[in-house]
RNA sequence: GGGCGAUUAGCUCAGUUGGUUAGAGUACUUGCUUGACAUGCAAGGGGUCACUGGUUCGAGUCCAGUAUCGCCCA
């Protein structure tokens, strides 16, 4: 069983990856009675763009999947992918330079399966590659037929309980995507901008400033506020305003919103330009003007600017505006702007008709939901209540797109009443045929199909349904609350949002017990990688060509969970050292098990090998208290200090001497200690540097061990005993000799294997006697002939060389 | 503008309920070819715990405020 004298990972991760494969060792087993622990994978969207990021948070959850399993769980880890929605139809268009509008929605849908089809091979052979211990047979894909059929299912039982609702009004609107968007899928961002100042008339005479950042709305001007406690423009009650250009007239109008600040203290309401807008046009019932296209370009309304795009007609507009006297310039200034997170264009507000979830009124339902979830670390709930308490629209659910599940609906060609698919019929593409029922309000036969898809999140936010094949054959009954989401933080007021709500809509529970929320990835400069600012450092593929799996895990899985890494060569270092260290150590001490007999007991362990075992245990504990709350990084640190400093610089030198002599009975205790403590170690490493320790295993703790793989071994419980406890006091005390005969020899330029004359250690009374049980390994380990021993206040060390 | 978090050695970070002299890795210095490993081993130097107040016998830790940075939401 000797081992190769270096470890090449290159050749081995995979091997191993084939070997979990075919011995099935990840297929769960929801027969085999050990308690559950079931994960609600977060599936990856699928938008060509695999980062660092994945890596980082994907593995965190991988190696806590691993650690249940060692627990004894069975483990319910399925992976999945988002396929349908947006980003795929963006990726689409962007790899094959295509658009969607410019050809069938069938030919479209097509092309978005071929290339999200590629791309999830990616996804799936960069986990391979990188160890994860999924069960690929439960992986599922957002797009497929059962799944829409559970997502249009959910449509259909929000619609009868009255939850989802249909109703044409302004809603958030991406010109470029051609859609309508959800608050989620929007983002601030700062623009620079120029702040107008615009010379309205007055009705029978003079002029009043506005200042505005959006003349080209002025053909939606339909008001102008003023704020009712501003004495500047008192004298304006009652009056009328003539919007430049056209000659309109509009009312001025007082509302506390208009901020006596900014701008002139005047301001234009247009129809939209912004929420404020929206809640004066509802409030003071104004005139509804749409100037703006889906398209994002200018109407008839806009006169002979129609057909211009926002920004040419803002362009134009001024200039003509200038030329009229009516503009006096503007100021340039960076402010806020709302933007689809997906391309970044400017939203507008359009009133358009769409399917609404209502969730307002439900706020404070949802706040207790998130008050149930136990949520790792804490501080990420609170970012989950403000979203909530922050909400300002029902969830927007219809997109007016191509690659997403479809409505389950058509609406009567006479009355216009919703005519809701035949639940036994789904999934079903409307567009594809007739409802095959007349009009339930009128009988009326004609119908005409929904053309909008649903938004991506109303299918993902239903994953723990997925996973329990909620209404489908071979249902999981009790599956939800499943035990864990892990996810990033980014993520909370959408996914892990979105996923509470339809939980408490569908069952009135909570859609997971524990959540982990991971942190991201930073690239060298300290900034969070997107794809759109160009600046992701490491590739993970690159990554994989330059550090191995173990060494990737290593870097995911240093920090203390939620916080956010810079991605380190430096870290991946610190991982390759310590792959390295295990392989010697390990191999170091396969050589002094060749006759290793584990049905020898513990009753001639010597104090030292106590000690050691007493660490193990100690470490153990830790480790495993770390992982329960998710923190696999406390566990890492623990063992990484347990092993190289505990094992391999203190351990392993004191019985080196043993090992190699020939007393039977002493060899065949440290024998016993060493491969307790390497195979805790082992083990307690397992769940991060999955490959190395389970060659190691292969390699030397197999044929002492029934386990097929390190990875179904028992986690090593740790259970410090009271004579743990002193036993670690005395061990500390007995280190303490050796670092001072060690600093004696350092000091003096004496290598470590020199000779000492002998040493004097006073130590305290009622540790003299456990003390000196440690001495004949403290001689060895010191190359010292005899140590005097005497009682004192503390313990103290005097050592003096050899005569020589 | 509101909220959350961070600020500890040159760098990257630990520091549990307040309790001796604040730790690790890395970098640096000086040694050591120690019967696994020089991708190693030993020893050493290096910190006013961002700042200002407060509570306490005692504060890196608790409270209030300030500054800088990051993120979330307006």
């Amino acid at each position: 069983m000797a081992l190769a004298r270096r470890y090449d990972p290159t050749a081995s991760e995979p091997l191993w990856q084939k070997y979990w494969q075919e011995q099935g060792l990840f297929r769960s087993n929801p027969c085999s009675g050990k308690p559950l622990f079931t994960i609600d994978t977060p599936p990856p969207t699928v938008s060509g763009m695999i980062h660092m990021g994945h890596v980082f948070s994907y593995v965190q959850a991988e190696a806590v999947a691993r650690y249940h399993r060692m627990r004894g769980e069975e483990v319910f880890y399925p992976f999945c992918f988002d396929d349908n929605g947006l980003p795929s139809e963006r990726f689409t268009e962007r790899t094959l330079g295509v658009k969607a509008h410019e050809m069938s929605r069938s030919e479209f849908v097509k092309l978005c399966m071929e290339v999200t089809g590629q791309a999830e091979k990616g996804f799936r052979d960069l986990w391979t590659r990188l160890g994860f211990s999924c069960d690929w047979e439960e992986a599922y894909t957002t797009i497929s037929p059962w799944v829409q059929r559970i997502s249009q299912r959910s449509f259909l039982d929000l619609l009868s309980s009255g939850r989802a609702y249909r109703r044409r009004m302004p809603t958030l609107w991406c010109p470029e995507c051609r859609t309508a968007v959800a608050q989620a899928e929007t983002e601030d961002r700062e623009l620079p901008s120029v702040f107008y100042d615009l010379s309205f008339g007055l009705e029978g005479g003079g002029s009043i400033p506005i200042a505005t950042t959006r003349p080209e709305l002025l053909p939606a001007c339909v008001a102008v506020f003023r704020n009712p406690s501003d004495p500047r423009w008192a004298h304006l009650e009652g009056r009328r305003a003539v919007v430049p250009l056209s000659g309109r007239t509009v009312a001025i109008l007082c509302d506390e919103k208009v901020s006596v600040e900014k701008g002139s203290g005047l301001v234009m309401c247009c129809t939209f330009g912004d929420t404020t807008d929206i809640s004066w046009y509802e409030e003071f019932g104004l005139e509804l003007r749409i100037v703006l296209e889906k398209d994002g370009r200018m109407n008839e309304l806009a006169g002979p600017l129609q057909g211009l795009s926002s920004s040419e007609a803002r362009k134009r507009l001024v200039e003509e505006l200038a030329v009229a006297g009516s503009s006096s310039g503007g100021k340039p200034i960076v402010h806020s702007v709302n933007v689809h997170e997906r391309c970044g264009t400017p939203l507008e507000y359009l009133v358009t008709q769409q399917w609404f979830i209502r969730i307002l009124d439900l706020k404070d339902d949802l706040l207790r939901r998130g008050e149930e979830v136990n949520w790792h670390p804490p501080m990420f709930k609170v970012r989950f209540d403000h979203w909530v308490e922050n909400l300002k629209w029902d969830w927007c659910i219809s997109r007016q797109r191509y690659f997403g599940v479809p409505f389950p609906l058509w609406y009567c060609a006479e009355c216009g009443e919703p005519i809701p698919a035949d639940p036994a019929t789904l999934p079903v593409d409307p567009l594809e045929g007739p409802p095959g029922r007349p009009c339930p309000a009128c009988g009326c036969e004609e119908s005409i199909p929904e053309s909008d898809v649903m938004d991506t999140w109303a299918t993902s936010s239903l994953t723990p349904q997925i996973n329990a094949r909620s209404g489908e054959e071979g249902e999981r009954p009790g599956f939800i609350p499943m035990s864990l989401r892990p996810q990033a933080h980014d993520i909370i007021r959408t996914w892990a949002f979105y996923t509470i709500v339809k939980a408490h809509l569908h069952g009135g529970e909570i859609p997971w017990r524990d959540m982990m929320i991971s942190g991201h990835a930073l690239n060298p400069s300290r900034e969070k990688m997107s794809k759109s600012k160009g600046n992701v450092a490491g590739d993970p593929l690159a990554a994989l060509e330059q550090f191995s799996a173990d060494e990737l895990r290593y870097w995911a899985c240093s920090s203390k969970l939620g916080s956010d890494v810079v991605f380190s060569e430096e870290v991946l270092g610190l991982g390759r050292r310590l792959v390295t260290k295990l392989w010697n150590a390990v191999r170091f001490a396969s050589q002094h098990l060749e006759d290793y007999d584990p049905s020898l007991g513990e009753a001639d362990l010597r104090p030292f090998d106590r000690w050691i075992l007493a660490r193990a245990s100690a470490v153990a504990g830790e480790g495993t208290a770390g992982f329960d709350e998710y923190e696999f990084s406390t566990c890492m640190r623990e063992t990484e200090t347990f092993f190289w400093s505990d094992i391999c610089d203190n351990y392993l030198e004191i019985v080196k001497a043993r090992l190699y002599g020939d007393d039977p009975a002493a060899r065949r205790a440290a024998q016993q200690a060493l491969y307790q403590a390497l195979y805790t170690a082992l083990r307690l490493f397992a769940p991060v540097l999955v490959h190395i320790t389970e060659e190691l295993y292969q390699g030397v703790f197999r044929r002492f061990e029934e386990h097929p793989s390190v990875h179904t071994a028992p986690w090593p419980a740790g259970t410090p005993s009271a004579d743990d406890e002193r036993l670690l006091e005395l061990g500390a005390s007995a280190l303490a000799i050796v670092e001072a005969a060690r600093k004696f020899k350092s000091e003096g330029n004496l290598s470590m294997a020199a000779p000492l004359g002998g040493m004097a250690v006073t130590a305290p009374e009622g540790d003299l006697t456990g003390l000196r049980g440690f001495e004949s390994d403290l001689l060895s380990v010191t190359r010292c002939p005899s140590i005097e021993w005497s009682a004192g206040e503390v313990l103290s060390v005097t050592v003096s060389g050899s005569p020589s």
